[in-house]
DNA sequence: GAACCGTGGGC
DNA sequence: TGCCCAAGGTT
């Protein structure tokens, strides 16, 4: 098996982007960019990353902040389990040990939101620990030179991969090792079209000999995304509006949102005005309902939403309303966290 | 271990 | 346009 550690790290040193995590190696700024990175992708990490240091810029500071007050930071980055979970264990951090970072990898995995990959980049990174990374880009640069077919998706194949990488890593230099074939995954060998004849080691790449770059690494089995269908409903009483915190095992845990109706197809207002759910949050109101209507189809990863949202202006409140929302300003609507696409909702009416 | 958790860019 | 997929983790 040829070792292709010091011709990465040398590609590396020559090719490296000039990123904001890169100026420090403190473990607390190394957490927060690995957690930002987590199937992000960069270009799109760079200014969380400058604004959260900014605002938290270190552990004291993010377990002393309010969760709304981070998942407003946090907004539009989405799978919000990142940003509660890094609130959780710099709280846990802050009192259980003298707001000091963990230093290894078997403390560091035991901290909630942190897992493998991202224990071993900050062990290494930060601390020097030979651990491994084995992220996206490892297991395409991997799967391709070495060429193997297994998959990440079972434990089998991740050990496959482990091994490899345990012979490959630099002891002396473990940190700069997992960036570079990272950073290699993603500039050089990226999932489409690779640029293999450009390549440092093409000539020992089982999957370019072999022309079989288009088929390693396996791919995964994609999801197939469940539809739902969202009424949202923006009521403007005076110079307030309805909002709620989603709270459920579901999407957008811990965001905001407006009166919601989901419904098990696509409804018209017609239809919608005749549904329990909204003659149990309007009663007998007389309503002003205003014509255009916001319609959007949101993609997630998982689940397509078919959202529609209705502007609605009341003279009169009822007591469903009061009791299960809670009345905001119009004004004050913009220091609350909100999915994207509600944003999406809001930009379009204010143009 | 399969299902679930967001968003945006590229083609 | 629809699909892929990006420095993953939790349940």
């Amino acid at each position: 098996m040829t070792n292709i550690s010091q011709p990465l790290i040398e590609w590396y040193s020559r090719n490296k982007r000039d990123l904001p995590w890169r100026e420090t190696k403190k473990p607390y700024n190394i957490w927060v960019s690995e957690i930002i990175l987590q199937q992000t992708r960069v270009n799109q990490g760079i200014d969380y990353y400058y604004r959260f240091i900014k605002k938290y810029p270190d552990l004291k500071s993010l377990a002393s902040t309010h969760i709304d007050e981070l998942l407003k930071v946090w907004q539009g980055l989405g799978y919000y389990s990142r940003a509660r979970n890094m609130h959780h264990t710099a709280q846990y951090l802050v009192n259980k040990n003298k707001g000091v970072f963990y230093s290894n990898y078997d403390d560091l995995i035991k901290l909630k939101g942190i897992g493998d990959y991202t224990a071993s980049a900050i062990a290494s990174i930060s601390f020097n620990q030979a651990t491994p990374v084995l992220d996206g880009n490892v297991y395409r640069v991997i799967a391709r030179v070495y060429g193997i077919a297994e998959s990440t998706q079972v434990k089998s194949g991740i050990n496959k991969f482990k091994e490899i990488l345990n012979k490959l890593i630099a002891h002396k230099n473990p940190g700069d090792f997992n960036q570079a074939i990272m950073e290699f995954g993603a500039l050089q060998c990226v999932p489409k079209n690779p640029d293999c004849e450009n390549c440092i080691i093409k000539s020992v790449c089982f999957a370019y000999n072999k022309g079989l770059i288009s088929d390693l690494p396996v791919k995964k089995q994609k999801v197939k995304q469940k539809v739902r269908y969202f009424n949202y409903l923006h009521i403007i009483y005076n110079d307030n509006t309805f909002i709620e915190k989603r709270t459920e095992k579901d999407i957008w845990n811990s965001l905001y949102q407006f009166p919601l109706i989901e419904t098990k197809k696509e409804y018209s207002l017609i239809e919608l005005q005749k549904n329990k759910d909204w003659l149990q949050i309007f009663e007998t109101l007389n309503l002003n309902i205003e014509k255009e209507v916001f319609t959007k189809k949101h993609i997630l990863s998982h689940q397509v939403l078919v959202a529609c949202f209705y502007k609605i202006r009341i003279i009169q409140t009822t007591d469903f309303l009061i009791n299960n929302y809670q009345s905001i300003p119009l004004a004050k609507l913009d220091i609350y966290s909100i999915p994207r696409l509600i944003e999406e909702y809001l930009e379009h009416i204010n143009k």
